[in-house]
DNA sequence: AAGGATTTCAACCGCTCAAAG
DNA sequence: ACTTTGAGCGGTTGAAATCCT
């Protein structure tokens, strides 16, 4: 038996195989080509290098946010992680998460963004949110889990998709520690549209905030993913609740396994419709709830959900303006657009200054502030000395 | 330009699991 | 019920490529 590297006549042996038989039964590869290599070195190389569809170079940046995401979901699950990329390998996500595993090590950085650290919190305390509502309805739209219950069958749980949304966005930082309260006010999907703005929607009727596409732009992530190589029970079997020994340290999920819906009937191959990506409400709430927050509804209790989110010490303005560009620059998006601040009372600071953030089309970011605004000096922000991460 | 350090990538290994016998 | 076999996963290794001094 032949190891190390594969020449490309084997290459063109193993193809020919694959062609004439098919994939699978590995072991046979050398009896019916004479290929002088085992097989799972045939399977491996077939599944890494010779498989039709296979994406080669580096990872797109939503590539890559989006393996941070999943590995915060999942841990070290490469097989899982990389049916969620269509045309990568579960080797070469897991080669570049070690790179990178090593890299932050070194650099003393955590190894996760801050944003998605900021996810992983929303994440648990929407969990602990919801086990503590038992019984009552979830509050409206926020929470995953309920989008999640939602689901029919065969389909994958939701994943928190920060990577099809990347709004392009530019915002000016307070410039103090004092604390500070956002105040999200997302449309609650509906099938029709919403009609009613809420008052801090009228304050700035021009956002046009009503004009809200409920299928979110997709920049990468697919809708679908195709299940690869794994029998279903075994693809699933822990997410299903099979348990088993858990990782550790450093590479350990940070966010619950999520309950799958029937995914014992899977078979290999088939195309996984994704769920619909989550609304926009949850994925800001990802992307910057850096501390608790607080959910209701309008009065209508249905078309609008505005979502305040408490920073508390940790979520003063330059930290979020920090998440905010950190997530722009990871995901090499223009430098983003304005925003102005304002006092708790609604009252601008300054007619100079906006009091919303604009984000693409689709999304208005009411902000307020207790500090007054000043002028800033990017250079000064604390990501301005931060290595890459990635 | 040279050589050491680091990174990247391909491949292997050991283990587990499920299906078949 | 037990054993064998095939397949796949995750960890690890090592050669090649690239970077840095």
């Amino acid at each position: 038996m032949r190891k190390g590297p594969w020449t490309p006549a084997e290459d063109e042996i193993l193809l020919e195989h694959v062609r004439r038989h098919g994939e699978g039964n590995w072991n046979a590869v050398q009896r019916l080509s004479g290929l002088a290599r085992c097989g799972k070195s045939c399977r491996l190389r077939w599944a890494n290098h010779l498989r039709p569809n296979l994406k080669k170079g580096s990872f797109a940046p939503e590539e890559e946010f989006l393996i941070l995401r999943l590995h915060a979901q999942l841990g070290n699950k490469w097989a899982r992680m990389a049916a969620q990329l269509p045309g990568r390998t579960d080797n070469e996500i897991k080669n570049y998460w070690n790179t990178r595993l090593k890299r932050r090590q070194r650099a003393g950085l955590p190894i996760y963004p801050p944003e998605l650290q900021d996810a992983i919190r929303f994440g648990r305390r929407l969990q602990r949110q919801n086990q503590a509502s038992q019984g009552t309805p979830p509050p409206p739209l926020l929470s995953a889990t309920r989008h999640q219950a939602q689901l029919p069958p065969l389909q994958l749980p939701p994943l928190l998709d920060l990577v099809s949304f990347c709004p392009q966005l530019e915002m000016t930082p307070p410039p103090t520690s004092h604390p500070c309260q956002l105040s999200f006010a997302f449309p609650v999907p509906s099938l029709s549209p919403p009609t009613t703005p809420t008052p801090s929607l009228l304050r700035k009727p021009q956002m046009g905030l009503c004009n809200y596409d409920f299928n979110p732009p997709t920049l990468m992530s697919p809708p679908y993913a195709v299940k690869m190589e794994l029998p279903s029970n075994q693809l699933y079997q822990e997410a299903a609740g099979g348990g088993g020994p858990r990782n550790c340290g450093l590479t350990e999920p940070l966010l619950p396994e999520p309950h799958p819906l029937g995914l014992e009937h899977i078979k290999t191959g088939e195309l996984l419709l994704l769920p619909a990506v989550d609304d926009h409400a949850v994925r800001w709430g990802n992307l910057f709830c850096a501390g608790d927050y607080d959910c209701g509804s309008n009065q209508e209790g249905t078309m609008e959900t505005p979502l305040q989110f408490d920073f508390g010490t940790e979520g003063n303005g330059e930290a979020l303006g920090s998440r905010m560009k950190d997530m722009a620059e990871f995901l090499d998006l223009p430098a983003p657009v304005v925003l102005d601040w304002c006092n708790s009372d609604n009252t601008e600071l300054s007619s100079a200054q906006p009091s919303t953030v604009v984000v693409g089309e689709d999304v208005a970011v009411d902000m307020q502030q207790l500090a007054p605004s000043q002028d800033w000096n990017v250079n000064s922000w604390p990501w301005s000395n931060m290595p890459g991460i990635c």
